[in-house]
DNA sequence: ATCTATTCCTGGCTGC
DNA sequence: TGCAGCCAGGAATAGA
């Protein structure tokens, strides 16, 4: 499931590859590509005039090699390579020329934005984070990550949290993450169908019944919001009223 | 403003 | 071996 550094990966490589090309299909067919780049967890095709926007939703991969795929929904074409879109579930979108409906990107904003913006919410950290209206960028196993990480319960009030200690978490696990190439839980690979290697340093996410790399105790999942939910019930204590 | 439930979709897993 | 039933979840939507 592409999250902010699966998204960074994929955009990386195809701006690599496919920088200042000209498309030959779509709506933006004879317009040269200035750029593919990333916000949150939509990949951005950014022409001359046309902009595209890509959200993975939860198996959507743009894929540069042409081993077969029985899921391609969709396909760009540039002067000298193609480009495409793959998803199973169906749940992503291609959506072009349409405003960025989301927040900051929680990878490149200010650390007092984010610490001034959560400071003012009295909704639950974890359901908060996954608000991609709020910051853009965190699913289900960077949210469990980071809240792990900065000993935060993911049902504590966010006004309650301490904004600048978890934006300054959250940024070195995405640094780190996306140094590794993202996550490859199941089915994410990149669009030269390489796999990324950070699952090999998760901690909490898929981790129930495990013992606690910090303090032994054995690892949790709950539900919360309808998510799958995995912490220490140790170390992410819930503080205050509730 | 915030919450919950529901819908979309299909591969993969469990259990009989 | 086959199959029913359930699970995963990003985002939109409706309703409280």
């Amino acid at each position: 499931m592409p999250e902010l550094p699966e998204a960074e990966t994929i955009a990386r490589a195809l701006d690599a590859h496919l920088q200042g090309q000209r498309i030959t299909n779509t709506l933006a067919a004879g317009q040269r590509l200035e750029r593919v780049a990333r916000h949150g967890k939509i990949v951005l095709f950014e022409f001359e005039r046309d902009r595209l926007q890509v959200r993975l939703g939860m198996t959507g991969a743009l894929l540069l090699h042409d081993r077969p795929d029985a899921y391609v929904r969709d396909e760009l074409r540039f002067e000298s390579a193609t480009v495409r879109y793959s998803d199973i579930r169906r749940f992503g979108r291609l959506l072009w020329n349409q405003p960025l409906r989301v927040g900051p990107d929680i990878w490149t904003m200010a650390t007092e934005q984010f610490a001034s913006l959560l400071a003012t919410r009295k909704r639950q950290i974890k359901p908060l984070l996954l608000d991609q209206s709020f910051v853009a960028g965190l699913g289900n196993i960077y949210v469990d990550e980071l809240l792990y990480r900065a000993r935060v319960h993911p049902l504590q009030i966010a006004s309650g949290v301490e904004g600048v200690a978890l934006h300054r978490e959250a940024v070195s696990l995405l640094n780190e993450a996306v140094a590794a190439g993202g996550s490859t839980i199941s089915d994410f690979r990149d669009p030269w169908d390489r796999s990324g290697t950070f699952q090999l340093h998760h901690q909490a996410y898929g981790k129930t019944g495990q013992p606690c790399r910090r303090c032994g105790t054995i690892l949790v999942r709950l539900l919360v919001g309808q998510r799958g939910t995995h912490l220490c019930p140790r170390c992410q204590r819930l503080r205050g009223a509730h």
